[in-house]
Order: C-alpha cells, then structure tokens, then sequence
DNA sequence: CTTTTCTCCTGTATGC
DNA sequence: TGCATACAGGAGAAAA
C-alpha cells in the first residue's frame, strides 16, 4: 500500500526520531528481511552497529537512512512494511523483523513487516546523495532532477498503456496503483490507453495530476507520525476519504455521475469512470494479445 | 535491447 | 462452523 505519499510520512518520522542518534545495537531477525544485502543479516548488524544516523532521505518509494555521512542503509516497506518508534520495553510484534537500539537510551526502531515484501540492505552512498542499490530508479516527480520533459518523451515513445507506464519505477518513481488511478480520473485518460497514441501536452498533464494527487495525499497524511509511532497504514486510510476512483466501483462518479468501473488490468485492480475515461478503441489497443 | 509475466508473502474477506 | 479460494500489490527475476 505504501506509494511516495506513505513512504515521505514514514521518512519525516524518521528525520524527528532518528537522525542524530547513535546506533549501538541491530538484531536482525531471520534472512529474509536482509535477502537484498548480499553479505548476510549479520554483516548488516555488524556494520550498522557503532554509526550515526546523519540523514533520512527517500527516492520514490524507497526510503534510506545516511549512516557516518557515507553509507545508506536502504529500507523498503513493500506491500506491508511499516518503521516504528517503540521503547525498547514493549512487547514485540509479531512480524517485527529488525530492531535498532540507540546510545541515548531512547525508544527503539523497529522494522515489522506482515507480508515480507519489503527488507532492508546497506549500500555505498554515492557523491550525488543516491545509494548505489537505488540508482536503477528514476527520479520522483518532487526531485529537482526530475525532468518531465524527458519523462513525456520517452512516454510518448512507447507503445506499452499509459498506466503501465505510470507504475514502471525506471521511468517515473512514487506512483503505486492508487495514485496512478487518482491522476488518470483527474485526467480524464482511460489506462489502457497507449502512451504513443496521447499528446505530449496529455501526458504531461497526468504526470501533474499524479504529482497534485500525491501532493493532496501527503498533506493530509503528515499527522500520522506521533510521539512513538510511525503508522503507515494511518496514512493512506486517512485519505481514503479524499479518493476519486480507487476502490470506488459501483458508486457514482464525482464528476459526472456515472457508475464507476472496476477492470483488471495487469493483474491488478484499475477503477475508472465509463463516462469520463473511455477505453481506447480496439484497432490500438495496449497489451494486443501475442500469438505463438 | 524492450516489454511482459511470474513470483514472493500472509491477513482478511468471501463463498460453499 | 469450517474449509477453500480470491485478493491485496511493489519490484525484481525470468521469459518472450
């Protein structure tokens, strides 16, 4: 569930309890959380243990703590992850995965995680602020490195549907399947139209519609971090009541009226307006069915 | 090379 | 009531 807006609410948590403490302690709990760190969960304890956290920093939908000014222990939530700020004292959750213990004596960090699709690794941190692990995805579209220009050309390159192009992280990163349903509906564009097939001027308008979205999304979501919990699950729900299209199948839509739509697309769930956002007609269609 | 499908995982909701 | 099945979905590996 977490997409850029979750994932930024998690990061400021982050920067308010964690950046500028001294970590003496990791107990990583079975391999999986670590399975992206090559050298093992213990080579990742090892080498966090003994270093100050000196930034909080986020490319999309991945999240990094800056470790000694020089390293990147990089933290993605997956489906299910969520960081949370508890007192060493309290009982342990069931899917907590990782936990981090501080020179101040202060509440621990923990990573717990349901679904196990997230994890946790090291990496280099390189001289333009990204981490190696991180460098194969693109800018967000909050970076001042993003450059929608470019981003419009090489949509309007491909003959792939404009949602898969939404969601494909090496080319814009942040949107997850809810807010590439937000910024369709707000552009009137159905999906599964083929990005070559739009203007330039109409991509760019759902890459500002996705920016907006996301935008709406987090300030809505930026009281969700108190005092000793991160809960990003509290984020999205709360603006749950803000949603145009997703999971809004069957009720009227909120331009026009009309019932709104539930496709599967990609194996996933896309929500739409009949009226609003028609499907793109057959003759070009994306996702044509190969033959062997 | 690009594009698409498959797979990982478990709690919750639904159907018989 | 109990059991089986569908569903949620990010992203990387594998396949086309």
């Amino acid at each position: 569930m977490p997409e850029l807006p979750e994932v930024e609410v998690v990061r400021r948590g982050l920067l308010d309890h964690v950046v500028g403490r001294h970590i003496t302690r990791a107990a990583i709990t079975g391999l999986r959380v670590a399975r992206r760190h090559v050298a093992g969960p213990e080579d990742l304890a090892d080498r966090v243990s003994g270093t100050t956290v000196t930034a909080a920093s986020r490319r999309g939908k991945y999240l990094w703590l800056v470790l000694d000014g020089d390293e990147a222990l990089i933290i993605h939530l997956g489906m299910s992850g969520q960081m949370l700020v508890k007192p060493g004292d309290a009982p342990r959750e069931k899917h907590c995965h990782a936990a981090f213990d501080f020179a101040d004596d202060g509440p621990q960090l923990r990573f717990v995680d349901q679904r196990t699709f997230g994890g946790l690794a090291l990496s280099p941190l390189g001289t333009d602020g990204i981490p190696d692990a991180v460098r194969h995805i693109a800018p967000d579209p909050f970076e001042p490195v993003f450059d929608q220009v470019s981003v419009v050309r090489r949509m309007k390159a491909r003959e792939s549907a404009v949602k898969r192009a939404l969601l494909d992280q090496s080319l814009v990163s942040g949107i997850g399947n809810i807010y590439a349903d937000e910024a369709l509906w707000r552009a009137r564009v159905h999906g599964e139209r083929v990005c070559a097939s739009l203007t330039k001027p109409v991509l760019s308008r759902v890459l500002d519609h996705a920016r907006e979205v996301m935008a709406e999304a987090l300030t809505q979501g930026g009281t969700s971090f108190d005092a000793l919990y991160v809960n990003v699950n509290g984020a999205s729900g709360y603006f749950d009541r803000s949603l145009h299209a997703y999971g809004r199948d069957g009720t009227p839509c909120d331009r026009c009226g009309a019932r709104m739509r539930r496709e599967q697309f990609m194996n996933r769930s896309s929500f739409s307006c009949p009226a609003c956002q028609p499907r793109p007609r057959t003759s070009r269609t994306a996702m044509a069915p190969r033959l062997p």
